[in-house]
RNA sequence: GUGGCCAUCGUUCAAUGGUUAGGACCGCGGUUUGUGGAGCCGCAGAUGAGGGUUCAAUUCCCUCUGGCCACCCCA
């Protein structure tokens, strides 16, 4: 074994998995695509202060999970690994003037991410996901659009029960009001909450909502719901994402206290959960309306939503699922010898298959001839084109196990392609 | 960041305070001279790292590293 291993909470995708997460991320990009979402591939590092000053230098994600990168020589400002997707891509819209498009604009990206996070399964300091921003649209015929896109997503994958927790959290002119009515109504058990819930009390009431502390889930059983106290334009918002989604086929169950973790959302507020599942597992994704990101991070005022989904997690529910797809490499000819050291002549013909079109390789070492076919059999080929000691060539069917007449090498090169062509059908 | 469980060949399981740590699967090779999947035979391959206790540690203790679970957070 090597003396090195891969570092905490980072790993290795290969073989099937690695199959798998590629075949997610297809499956994400394709879906974006064919609903005009134009594909952004970001810089794998912003300036630090894009997200502190984004996502809130109070949340975790920046105050406890940020990869800082070290400064060099002449960096102007110091950099860090991205913890998410969305400010990086609405701080590229702000940069090149994309406002200038017709909007919404719409951009997606299948995209790592870093977070220093402690591991667990489905929670890596590198994971994947697969994010959809849509910019310039304050209406709730995009919120429509984009939450139903994600389930649209997760159901081609094969999670057809994901269900859509929706909420709004308001806007900047309703939710102070009612902050204040949750810390009123949390004030009378305020001396029996930990230290952490009674922070939050202070500072960021809303979080209390989802508390796992006794005292603070049952009295949040009964607190006031944000809902009701949302301002008429929110409410109406509110109430037109919900039932244009029911039109549009999208089943949502109203999570009243649903509050996300990243402090720049308004309004719509929703996650993608996979029933019965405990634990971070569960959380597939999830999304929201940002509308002041853009101001807060220097740009003019620009309403904006997106979502994110952890393709990791889309893989592993499949995988407990036992519903991860099968991948079958396209139908391959595997070039034998009698003669056990014609590798080269061996490499040349495979060379010369592939530039025909077909999907081959060629037994590289020096074995028998059985050996040589008992490897292209483990190799999943589904026939073998072995050279005679004169050069002729023999097509032998792997599957049927039937072997015709050795002949000249380009009638025996068509009859294989011919072969292989037809075997991808199988 | 808090608490807990865990760590033996690539994989999956054994075993032990004391000779060469065992099996299965996988891999590689052989099975009498040019034809695959079975069978048989053989080969390779591990106690995560570093300390400590001991005559002796893979086994007991500590630290580190990594995995997992709950919390936290979120995807």
């Amino acid at each position: 074994m090597s003396a090195f291993q891969s570092p905490r909470g980072l790993r290795d995708l290969y073989g099937e998995a690695a199959a798998a997460h590629a075949w997610a991320a297809e499956r994400a990009w394709s879906a974006a695509l064919a609903a005009g979402y134009g594909r952004i591939d970001l810089p794998i590092a912003e300036e630090s202060a894009l997200f502190e000053r984004a996502i809130g230098g109070t949340s975790d994600v920046v105050a406890k999970e940020l990869y800082r990168l070290e400064p060099r020589g002449d960096d102007a400002v110091r950099l860090a690994l991205r913890p998410e997707a969305t400010a990086g891509i609405l701080r590229a819209y702000l940069q090149h003037g994309m406002r200038s498009q017709p909007q919404p604009v719409r951009l997606a990206t299948v995209t790592q991410l870093f977070r220093y996070d402690r591991p667990q399964k489905g929670r890596y300091r590198q994971f994947t996901q697969f994010d959809i921003e849509a910019i310039g649209e304050a209406g709730p015929g995009i919120d429509i659009e984009v939450v139903e896109l994600g389930a649209a997503y997760l159901r081609d994958v094969g999670l057809a029960d994901v269900e859509v927790h929706l909420n709004s959290v308001g806007c900047p002119g309703c939710r102070p009001a009612y902050a204040a009515a949750l810390q009123a109504h949390f004030a009378p058990v305020a001396d029996r909450l930990g230290p952490v819930d009674r922070t939050r009390l202070a500072e960021n009431p809303m979080r209390l909502l989802d508390s796992k502390d006794p005292t603070a889930a049952e009295r949040a059983a009964s607190a006031p719901i944000l809902s009701a106290h949302l301002c008429a334009p929110c409410a109406a918002h509110a109430a037109a994402v919900e039932a244009g989604l029911a039109a549009a086929g999208v089943r949502s169950v109203a999570a009243p206290r649903l509050v996300r973790g990243l402090d720049y959302y308004t309004r719509t507020a929703w996650e993608y959960l996979l029933p019965g599942e405990q634990g971070q597992q569960g959380a597939l994704g999830g999304g929201g309306r940002y509308d002041g990101l853009a101001e807060l991070i220097g740009g003019a005022a620009t309403p904006a939503i997106g979502f994110a989904i952890g393709i990791d997690r889309v893989v592993l529910a499949l995988e407990e699922r036992g519903k991860l797809p099968s991948t079958p490499a396209p139908a391959a000819l595997y070039v034998a010898s009698i003669d056990p050291d014609a590798a080269p002549a061996r490499v040349a013909l495979a060379s010369r298959l592939r530039t025909a079109g077909a999907s081959a390789r060629a037994d590289t070492g020096s074995r028998k001839i059985g050996k040589q076919l008992e490897a292209a059999v483990r190799d999943g080929a589904i026939a073998a084109i072995i050279i005679e000691p004169d050069g002729q060539l023999s097509l032998r069917d792997l599957v049927a196990g039937t072997q015709a007449d050795p002949g000249p090498s380009a009638a025996v090169i068509a009859a294989a392609l011919e072969l292989a062509k037809g075997g991808d059908d199988r």
